[in-house]
DNA sequence: CTGAGTACGTGATCGCCGTCACAGGGCGGA
DNA sequence: TCCGCCCTGTGACGGCGATCACGTACTCAG
């Protein structure tokens, strides 16, 4: 097959070797063999929007290759964006499920390899196989989890200092260098993007890191930050 | 049987009558007749605590009577309300699912009825009825509906003020009052509260609440408000 | 009726951060 | 190579709202 946007396009669930990572996708072969049927495969460019927050659920995306912006919009332009989706979660499975509208809007950032699968028949799907039921169930309540977070960071934190101290650290715990004594990060994210993770302005975000660095808490090149003091990092976040 | 706390106990699932207007309560008869076989029925008092954020997961709550508070707080001691759980909720799901620690403290604020599911029968019990499973999954996605808005009403709003008209407008629209030229609502809540509902300080909501009568836009006498002026209200919010 | 406890009301102060404005810097395309 | 665009960096200013401090009203038990 062709790859598109430059992806290597996984064809079949039933062969995929990333399956047994995924807490959806690792299905037994039955009920994978029912999705390969329904799935519709897909790839995207970056930039490309999955869905609209608001739009009535078509149905639900399984991210299989690369990255997506999960973000909320108010109408006077501003942006929040909630989470980066990594490949394995499915999207717009709330909205799929319960009927409502998305709730957030789906942008990739990447080349993405996605498949599809039309709400009738992804609901239909789940009524005959239980067990791909119960990992709805564990999607939804990983995601719920993560909204939660988001609400706790959003609502107890003191100052845009503290949101960045924990996004920074929660980006290091992710990336496996945590154990680290000088954690190294890429920042895939412009400014921009930091800002409106963590609900502020770009201009407060370039701040905080340029007061940041003046406290030699941590260092920064090009992309790359290299925490310097994780401790002092860790004692601006009171939120626990 | 007694009635602790004032409350009238409904003694079983199978002859609960408000089971029908309850999205996770009305399931067929044989998982109904198994849920009433696992599920404990208790009373707790105003003011007692169901389970606390950080705890690992016990089991699953469904709520029957009376009104639970569900909030997170801070190391500081800081709380913000998530929102107040109604009957025919089920608490502690997600939790419960997942396995990971319940990210919400749940406190009652009226005399309450749960009905308590050990976590290892109830994930027995999902397993074994998949109608109950795609129930568990409607509620899920129910609360990261509300969840989502939470987010959106913390991240995404200029002020507080925004935000308790927010507040003050989704009030009306569950009382049926949203009709009607001049909405009326009690507040069953304190400032406090509703402080902690809008992350914002006691004082704050005060001020707020005092110039919104001073413009003529609402009215209060006691809990109970009125309000003058809806378009004006709705106004105030950008948030769309 | 009285005192304690709790909720509400209000002034003064001050710091964070949103906004505007503009200056450099890196990078890709014509 | 140079231009244009996007990202980053930085100053000035002003307002919202947190916090402290205190006064008032209401309720409930004794």
């Amino acid at each position: 097959m062709l790859s598109p946007y430059g992806l290597d396009i996984i064809e079949s669930c039933l062969t995929c070797k990333m399956r047994v990572d995924r807490i959806f996708c690792d299905l037994p072969t039955p009920a994978l063999q029912a999705f390969e049927n329904l799935k519709y495969a897909a790839a995207y460019p970056k930039g490309a929007v999955l869905f609209v927050e608001g739009q009535a659920p078509r149905g639900i995306f399984v991210l299989c290759k690369g990255r997506v912006k999960m973000s909320i919009c108010s109408s006077d332009g501003k942006t929040l964006i909630l989470k980066i989706a990594e490949p394995g979660e499915v999207l717009g499975l709330s909205a799929t499920i319960s009927g409502k509208a998305y709730e957030l809007t789906a942008e990739t950032i990447d080349p993405c390899q996605v498949n599809f699968v039309k709400r009738e028949e992804f609901l239909r799907f789940l009524k005959e196989h239980s067990e791909a039921c119960f990992k709805v169930a564990e999607q939804l309540s990983e995601k719920y989890n993560v909204a939660c977070h988001e609400v706790r960071a959003l609502g107890l934190s003191h100052s845009a200092e503290e949101k960045l101290a924990k996004l920074l650290l929660e980006w290091t715990s992710k990336n496996g260098e945590a154990m680290k004594q000088e954690p190294r990060l890429k920042l895939a994210l412009t400014h921009e993007e930091i800002a409106q993770m963590i609900g502020t302005s770009r201009e407060t975000v370039t701040r905080l890191f340029a007061d940041l660095r003046k406290r030699q808490i941590l260092q920064t090149k090009g992309s790359t930050v290299v925490i310097r003091n994780k401790s002092a990092l860790r004692s601006l976040v009171t939120v626990g």
